[in-house]
DNA sequence: TGATGTTATAATAATTTTAACATAAAAACA
DNA sequence: TGTTTTTATGTTAAAATTATTATAACATCA
């Protein structure tokens, strides 16, 4: 028996950030390359760019600074807006956690 | 902006019961009738019967008491296990109702 | 006995989501 | 100049979810 969840933040009905999107910026801060992002979350590198593109077309934001060719062949990185969204939606994700702890240690169902 | 989320409880890695089949449940209770149930919830009846019939194969347990023809056509409620499902459950939500407060007055996005 | 309003099941259609594939542009570098 | 690796876009296929339609059983009651 466990307890599961989804949170998310929408801004006018459509979602800016959430868990999938939240681990999608945090592997792109770490790896430098939105496909190699991509494959350590085990989605495809199209489903990738169309999060980053719904996500920045509703923020009213770049999130991401992305560069074709050079050494690597290119790369990605977070703005600073996609850095503060990053931080402000791992705050809310520490209350949701919490909350589902309190909820586990309660439940009484065999 | 705006902060959502969805909760469920799982047993065995499916779905037991989550705000969906919760608001189901209380209208069954409230309505005595599973047709008026999906109604009021803007579900189809075959829905709804598919979602109480999910429920209590993973449950292993009667979740609502049918019965055909009679007064009014017929109808059901709850059993005492539905009851104790429900109110189980409302618990849960209550904790990431106050989870999602909390999380919202710490937001920090335009 | 026929109308009623519910439970119940089967089958199909429509919609949405997800996955897969192909192709091109960019720029460093050997 | 050709290779490499990434970003970027378009298109199509597949899968999963959701909605719709049709049909029947049940038991009361006028």
């Amino acid at each position: 028996m466990e307890i599961k969840y989804k949170v998310w933040v929408e801004k006018n009905g459509e979602i800016l950030i959430g868990l999938g999107r939240e681990e999608l910026l945090r592997e792109i801060e770490k790896t430098g390359s939105i496909r190699q992002a991509a494959e350590n979350m085990g989605i495809t590198y199209r489903k990738a760019l169309y999060f980053l593109d719904a996500m920045e077309k509703r923020a009213g934001e770049k999130i991401v600074e992305t560069f074709r060719g050079g050494p690597g062949g290119g790369g990605s990185r977070l703005t600073e807006y996609g850095k503060k969204l990053l931080k402000e939606f791992e705050k809310v994700v520490k209350e949701f956690e919490k909350a589902k702890e309190r909820a586990s240690k309660g439940l009484n169902l065999e």
